[in-house]
DNA sequence: ATAAATAACGAAAACGTTTTCGTGTTGACA
DNA sequence: TGTCAACACGAAAACGTTTTCGTTATTTAT
């Protein structure tokens, strides 16, 4: 097992100081022909590669982006991942990820972790207990200590930072809209705690959708799962739940849920309680994944573009890092006032599968 | 935007050396009560921490590990990485992730761009393109270089390094032993190209459990999917397949499927034939994930155990680094043959839901 | 033939640590 | 009074780069 061989070995070996082999290899031509020619060759030979952590140290920078969300396991922020991976690597990035797996703690402790100089900037999305203390100190001092943040999907206006979300609010009315124009009366709105940002948004498309049409939203159709509690490992009580919430209100014929677990499992009690899909209700959800899409009846739902927003959010910071070099001050601007931020919203699709009926 | 603070500048406003200070700060009795008072306050008050950058150039090591996947938006590889994630973070570690995206280039890309310094070690399972192609030389090459590797799931035998997998052989003859147990008659195997080892593997299961039982296999009863096309994009082709199987075979009753894509997808081809599920045809896929807990009927799989394979291989791979402190020339034992690599194999289970009958 | 310009290279600083090895100042003790 | 520890601290090297600024020879111009 033979180390990895650095410049230093090199210049020992040629009988040369390091400088020269450095400026050989760079190509500069204060070193004669014959030396780089020299010293390039010998290079290639035992396959030298510059040491990332002395050049990082050297430049103070590290070329790798650090990711921070609340889960892996979950289709959304895979795709989202993927997306930055994908330009991160394509702009000469790496990109070194940690799981806050929804707790504050955690979330501070990874931040601190990799905001020692590991990485040049962050992409996150805020765990569901940091928006429930609604706690930001981490978020601004970090930003404080001139590392910059890229927020997307979970959001929230306490932290200046360029941000990448979906239009949550958009995509509800849009989804509603569609049920109503498919000849549904009675619209259920499935939902999650308010605490959730886009569970908020969603639900305020749900009612500006009925508003539009003239329907009072009736509060006994809107169901809010308390989802602090892993709802994926209990997939009984969700479904408890949901039945009760059927069996009481017997008109439903839509129902617009704000993830796929909630529409498929809504589609599976719904079916069990003897209605069928489309037919009797129609379902739609929002977040396109995996279970959408192989779902019996497949569901038609609200995509938000995942990977899209992770190239988005790259490129909105791989940009600002970049900018920096060239203007290092001016993350202020001089009167100390912030600068601008941007906020991209990308644009939510409906995707039209089994579970809505179609159009004729 | 205050940069952050370093020992140098907490030196020079409190009058003392840089020596003094890390001193003082790590709490070494060299240095007086009073000062390490002092400089201790100090540092709180400016929230100092070490550059984890210039640690690793002096160290030699980074504390983080490299995970080198074909894809993150799958659910087997991303609860691996979850439990890679878990322990390394335990242990003191971070991860960077790359994704080879089945590319036998971007693996090798994604391997140099880390290999320089900024890991200590890989965890990694092998593209398609690279087990295709079977060229290893550059995971031996890094070996060589003493970064080890650890790999899972899709292992090989001419990389001498430590390996997780799971009991791929024994797990089919389970899946298709409980089959047969439930009444199956002809059972169905469906499966894929056999570059890709654990699809061999799960092939040889399923005809030792059929031999074991002195059945003949039919090779009729085999369907071999070609995975090189991205068949997620096309499930109509999949679908296409699976039909023209069924139609073929009418007598199938039960169908082992060395995926859960497959199983879901052979259920709803199934069903769309007229076939109830579990009483014509019983189903059991591999790789337990969300499309078989939340299908309908939910599936019954054989669970991989995803997050315990990626504990696992970080204990592996964080046991090794750890013991390279201690006897450093060890890697290779003194008569420079390869000291023991160890292969854990994990334990797969049979999780039974609905797609099987329940015995009484 | 001498001054000036150029070509080819090396020394050293810098990035931020930790650690080894001084060094100077005390106080105690013979 | 002189010697020796103990104490408290600083200088410098090292990790592996890049880059600025010398410093030589050699060539060119006058």
């Amino acid at each position: 097992m033979k180390r990895k061989i650095t410049l230093k070995q090199i210049a020992r070996e040629l009988g040369v100081s390091i400088s020269t082999v450095s400026k050989a290899l760079s190509g500069s031509n204060e070193i004669s022909e014959d030396t780089t020619q020299k010293i390039q060759a010998f290079a290639k030979l035992y396959n030298y590669r510059p040491n990332n952590i002395a050049l990082s140290l050297k430049n103070r920078k590290t070329k790798t982006i650090g990711i921070l969300i609340p889960e892996i396991v979950h289709h959304f922020f895979s795709t989202v991942v993927r997306g930055i991976e994908r330009v991160a690597n394509r702009r000469g990035y790496n990109v070194i990820v940690g799981l806050s797996n929804e707790s504050f703690t955690k979330e501070i402790i990874n931040m601190e972790m990799l905001a020692n100089g590991s990485i040049d900037g962050f992409i996150l999305s805020i765990s569901k207990e940091t928006l429930l203390k609604q706690d930001y100190h981490h978020f601004n001092a970090t930003i404080n200590q001139g590392v910059p943040i890229v927020m997307f999907d979970r959001v929230v206006n306490e932290v200046d930072c360029d941000k990448v979300i979906v239009d949550d609010f958009i995509g509800a009315v849009k989804a509603v809209k569609k049920l109503l124009e498919n000849g549904c009366k009675n619209i259920a709105l499935i939902t999650t705690m308010y605490y959730v940002s886009v569970g908020r948004l969603r639900t305020q498309g749900y009612l500006e959708a009925l508003e539009e049409n003239n329907i009072v939203a009736n509060p006994n159709l809107i169901l809010k799962i308390d989802d602090s509690l892993d709802v994926e490992n209990h997939l009984e009580i969700l479904e408890n739940e949901i039945g009760l919430f059927f069996k009481a209100n017997p008109k439903i014929d839509g129902v617009f849920a704000v993830n796929e677990l909630y529409a498929v499992s809504a589609m599976k009690v719904a079916r069990k309680l003897g209605f069928t899909i489309p037919d009797d209700i129609q379902v739609i959800g929002f977040t396109d994944g995996v279970l959408s899409k192989h779902a019996t009846p497949s569901l038609t739902t609200v995509s938000q573009h995942g990977q899209k927003m992770g190239e988005q959010a790259a490129h909105l910071l791989i940009d600002r890092l970049e900018a920096e070099d060239v203007e290092p001050e001016q993350y202020f601007t001089n009167n100390n006032t912030k600068k601008d931020f941007i906020k991209v919203v990308i644009e939510t699709e409906i995707i039209e599968r089994e579970s809505t009926k179609s159009r004729d």
